[in-house]
DNA sequence: ATATACTTTTCGATGATAGTAAACGACCGT
DNA sequence: ACGGTCGTTTACTATCATCGAAAAGTATAT
């Protein structure tokens, strides 16, 4: 479907660069030559061809990400519903909470965060901007798949498995069947420390026309949500917030 | 220096088809093919590189930008000092005067949006995030100009010359040289109605170590900004962020 | 100063490959 | 069934991305 359709080599290479980049910040030709495993003279050309197309900056010898890449992510999350509809909501939510909101969807199978309130009493983020990861593995991607169609989800866990992270991830197709039921009659997930030890997340989905859009979330230490009231205290803000931004679909 | 050395096609070419979907949004492999003046088996190979490497998502036969390059974007933000720095002040500024603020950096020799407030109040924003403009043209520009070293000035003219945009635009070497003592003397800059009329801009550099990393500024309509007491108001309150931000980065 | 050891950059020959036209199949609405 | 889209595939060829080698630049030490 997609592994050797006919692509482009040099374009591969520049978008390897470029995460190169991304992932060890600013950086020269013999460096980039390196990593990459490729001659300095066509990593040269290629650094030359994105710094001259406004993607790259050269600075001290030094490449570097342009803030292209800014308008760029601006366009996209601008461009997604949820985030459009959502952000305010979550803001708010977050705030009331105190705890760190997400808001995320579905792309190419795994679940992708489009928006992250960075709580004040901000513990660190497990899932940042753009960040992601498998569905199978968190409260909002469970909380998606319980809503979409058999064959997607089929398809989805054809496509990345069911790899275990910690002891508590759900690795058996029966196991996340009967979970993704659960879900459904609920209205909420809940992720104990499935993705990342010692990190806790319950999430809801946003649904409009019977569709999934996404889901929003609320993560944390673990210590705060095992006490149930607390943890009661938090679904309820979440559903609260849920229906706040599918009533807004509703009337747009 | 940059305009015809070594670069390769077909990377421009996946560029520019990712400029058009992202002028355009979702679109299908007829239209860009229309749009770029090239055949369709070639754009299609394009599309298809790109969505392989993820950087493009197809959706019911037309092509729309991942969440890949929200991450990207996410990358550079925070790869920005004065970003980082400068986020949490303007964004109590922006509560506190009410008002549209943005943090900009020179970039290429133009000013660019890296951060703005939506203030509550919105009017329409007139610079979106990743957003190059001019600098001779807008407060924020010549606060950085302002502090520029001679030759990196007469470097940035020389590339991007003094377009007029409306009346108010300086065009003229010296124009700009007095503009830019006067600037210095103050340590504040204005913008009336110089980029788009009607609308009115008040910034001050970020200045560490005598080097200008960018400038934060307040935006409106003219109406509210020609007030003689609130734009004392807005200047000091731009003073005192600029400030605090300088200080933040001395003691860090 | 001179040398050394690294960079980045230029250049030209070569062969892989990106571009292309033309044909195909799928999908509309009429 | 028909013309009109659309996306996709194919096969050929001339282009052009690649790469080694060598030049030019930069910094450090001797």
């Amino acid at each position: 479907m997609d592994t050797d359709s006919k692509t482009i080599g040099a374009v591969e290479r520049s978008f390897d660069i470029v995460e190169v980049i991304q992932r060890r910040g600013p950086i020269g030709v013999s460096e980039v030559a390196d990593v990459v495993s490729l001659p300095k003279s066509t990593v040269y050309t290629h650094l030359n061809t994105l710094s001259s197309a406004g993607y790259l900056i050269k600075e001290d010898g030094l490449y570097r990400l342009s803030c292209q890449y800014l308008q760029l992510g601006a366009t996209v999350q601008h461009s997604i519903d949820l985030y459009r509809q959502g952000k305010e909501e979550v803001d708010e939510l977050a705030a009331e909470v105190e705890e760190r909101t997400n808001l995320v969807i579905e792309e190419n199978g795994l679940g992708t965060c489009v928006y992250a309130t960075n709580s004040s009493n901000s513990t660190q983020a497990y899932m940042n901007l753009g960040e992601q990861r498998p569905m199978h593995a968190t409260a909002t991607g469970k909380a998606i798949l319980a809503h979409l169609p058999v064959d997607r989800v089929d398809d989805i866990i054809e496509r990345h498995g069911l790899e275990g992270f910690t002891e508590q991830t759900i690795t058996s197709r029966d196991g996340l069947e009967e979970e993704l039921a659960e879900i459904r009659d609920a209205g909420i997930s809940f992720d104990n420390e499935e993705s990342v030890d010692g990190l806790c997340c319950i999430a809801t989905p946003v649904i409009v026309d019977d569709h999934p859009l996404g889901s929003i979330s609320v993560s944390g230490p673990c210590s705060q949500f095992k006490r149930p009231d607390r943890r009661d205290e938090l679904c309820e803000a979440l559903r609260n917030a849920a229906n706040v931004i599918q009533l807004d679909f509703m009337l747009t």
